[in-house]
DNA sequence: TGCACTTTGGCAACAGCGTTGCGAAAGTAG
DNA sequence: CTACTTTCGCAACGCTGTTGCCAAAGTGCA
């Protein structure tokens, strides 16, 4: 804010309501030049997309090419008149590194401001070995891809870090960690930027960095990522936005009870889709475990009305086919119910990395005027 | 929009970007003022809250002064210099008529712009007497509501009728009503805005109004709002506005299944909430009822992390702290386990008249930016 | 080949937003 | 009565997107 006039800095003029306005403007543009991608979106298109006029247009681009954040890529065909000259990102203008944290491996990447995957690394990990060991092996990591990197990145946008939860995203403090109560309280954020030397740090849940990395990736509205590995949870999507709820804690998906006093989960609850879902996977019954997902995914969809129902995680790729359609089956019959179109299932796209590519998502995204910007 | 050049048109200068910044922060400084209410607020403490600088809000205070919609009122002690001149809201500027149809009854309110209740009325009603019966009915009301007020109010902000849904918000056409199916497709927004004479219609679900009426009576964050009555429904409020989802459809908190393969339901499922909850109430055990509410109203929090749970409807309002207790108990046992804060969960307050206070504030939340403005 | 027409897109002038500089108004304290 | 503090509006300013206008670069037809 600065309002004090005695020193003398004669600063921030112009009128900070104003830069927000313009910094919400030139996202949306960077943002459409993003979805266009190597084909390239012309000025009079991003008119139109935006709302803005042509005019506008030119301006904002204009300062966007003077950073280097856009460039000319030839001209589209006629239609009677003066051809529409093509505008595209320029992906090497940034960077961004995404380092996902599972329980028993790293994997980490570098990507341009895009979201291509420019380098990758992946090693073992022992999420128990404490904070120092751990702390070192993601730095050395991430130092690293910059070097390998096809020209070097010496100092990337910033660092997104994911990880299984629960932690405070705001402040970037770990909780809980399902299976390592050792972190609990570990300022993760903070410790991890002082090591990188100011580079900013984000830190989140693995499955929002899934969910934002398909949100980013052109799954549009409102969604949900459900992955069931170790363990089962939610990455929601609503409007376009991740929603983590006021401290972190939204998409506590295992943990819903779907039987009232049913067989202990190890949360120390009862019936939990969880439990229920985990253990017809150990008896082999994929039928049942896809079931019991769907009814849990079938109370999700009723009660935030979502577009969308994607599946992932380890359990679900080793056999997709039966998970969809245990799941689409309860949404089918709900559906029919309802009288409304049935909600759709799909195996998410991505895949082995992509929680690590949501990751460097967490540093890209408020760039394109998505998340907190 | 209006890009023609041709005609000589020489309107809307200025700018539609900063039109909408400008309304952005007069919505601010006219949400402030009316959540300070009749003690007012001064210049000073508006800048501070809306981190404007003193002198765009005196800017900002002198249009809507000019506007009638803001006016002196009086000034505070001195704290060694000028002392502030306080501000307040002129409640008479505007009016707006919430409707609430149930199953057998209408309630109407005329509320100011504060939201305060001008007038009322209540009449019996059969929702199933047909479209023009009842649309005679509720033009009539909104009509009698206009001449009864102190000062007569020919020309309300808008309309906001609310009624048990399924329905579509945007469009204003209603669905399957429970219990009502003959209203499948009917367009009562545009139906209702033909017969008042061009006054703007909203129209919405009724838990969706309660919930709107409670964030807006001073419900800050996230919360859910239960009502159980002879249905089981939610409005869910994330981050201070209504989530209804792309297709008005959230909030569909009753048929969530907590017990795979439990008793039937009305809706074809088995093992619904609403099932249980009510069941448990015909036979006279609230507490297995408030229990099984309780489980509900867990999962919500899980998947949400929502700060707050409220109660409400007929049968909560029976036994209001035996559900209280029931809920609390299942939310503070959970609490324990993820080793949180347990969220708080009480009785909404409002009751009788909450639902269509809340539908009037449909009209007049936008105007102090809430909701879709 | 040349002319009329269409479409793109930049330059310059403009209105309106919030901000800064400054001074009048309205209190308190000595 | 004087000195000081605090409030708050007027005037000038910088920046935003917008409008008016024109050059550039194509197409289509005579």
């Amino acid at each position: 804010m600065n309002r004090t006039n005695g020193g003398g800095m004669r600063r921030a003029t112009g009128g900070v309501n104003l830069l927000a306005l313009r910094s919400h403007n030139t996202a949306l543009v960077l943002d459409l030049l993003r979805t266009a991608g190597p084909e390239g979106i012309s000025r009079l298109e991003l008119a139109e997309r935006t709302g803005l006029t042509p005019q506008a247009v030119s301006k904002i681009t204009a300062r966007l090419r003077e950073d280097g954040l856009a460039a000319e890529a030839g001209r589209r065909a006629s239609t009677g008149g003066k051809p529409r000259t093509v505008l595209r990102l320029v992906p090497e203008a940034g960077h961004a590194v995404g380092v996902h944290l599972d329980r028993d491996e790293l994997r980490a990447v570098l990507t341009d401001l895009d979201g291509t995957v420019v380098a990758q690394r992946r090693a073992p990990l022992d999420l128990g070995a404490g904070a120092e060991a751990v702390l070192a092996r993601v730095a050395g990591v991430v130092g690293a891809l910059g070097d390998g990197a096809a020209a070097r990145v010496r100092s990337p946008l910033g660092v997104g870090v994911v990880l299984p939860g629960p932690l405070d995203h705001e402040r970037g403090v770990l909780h809980r960690v399902t299976g390592f109560p050792e972190w609990d309280g570990f300022p993760l954020r903070d410790a991890l930027a002082e090591r990188l030397g100011s580079v900013p740090v984000v830190v989140d849940k693995d499955t929002n960095a899934a969910a934002l990395g398909l949100a980013v990736g052109g799954e549009g509205g409102s969604f949900a990522y459900l992955h069931l590995g170790t363990g089962l949870g939610a990455g929601l999507v609503i409007g376009g936005s991740v929603h983590r709820g006021p401290r972190t804690g939204a998409g506590e998906f295992g943990h819903q009870v779907v039987q009232l006093d049913g067989p202990p989960c190890g949360c120390g609850d009862r019936g939990c889709v969880e439990a229920l879902c985990l253990g017809a996977v150990e008896r082999g019954d994929t039928q049942e475990a896809a079931r019991v997902l769907g009814v849990g995914a079938a109370n999700l969809v009723g009660l935030l009305d979502i577009d969308r129902v994607l599946l992932g995680g380890r359990t679900v790729e080793a056999d997709p086919e039966a998970f969809v359609r245990g799941v689409r089956a309860v949404l089918d019959a709900r559906a029919r119910r309802t009288g409304d179109a049935p909600v759709p299932v799909r195996v998410a796209s991505g895949g082995g990395h992509g929680v690590a590519e949501g990751a460097a998502q967490l540093v890209l995204a408020p760039v394109f005027g998505r998340g907190e910007g």
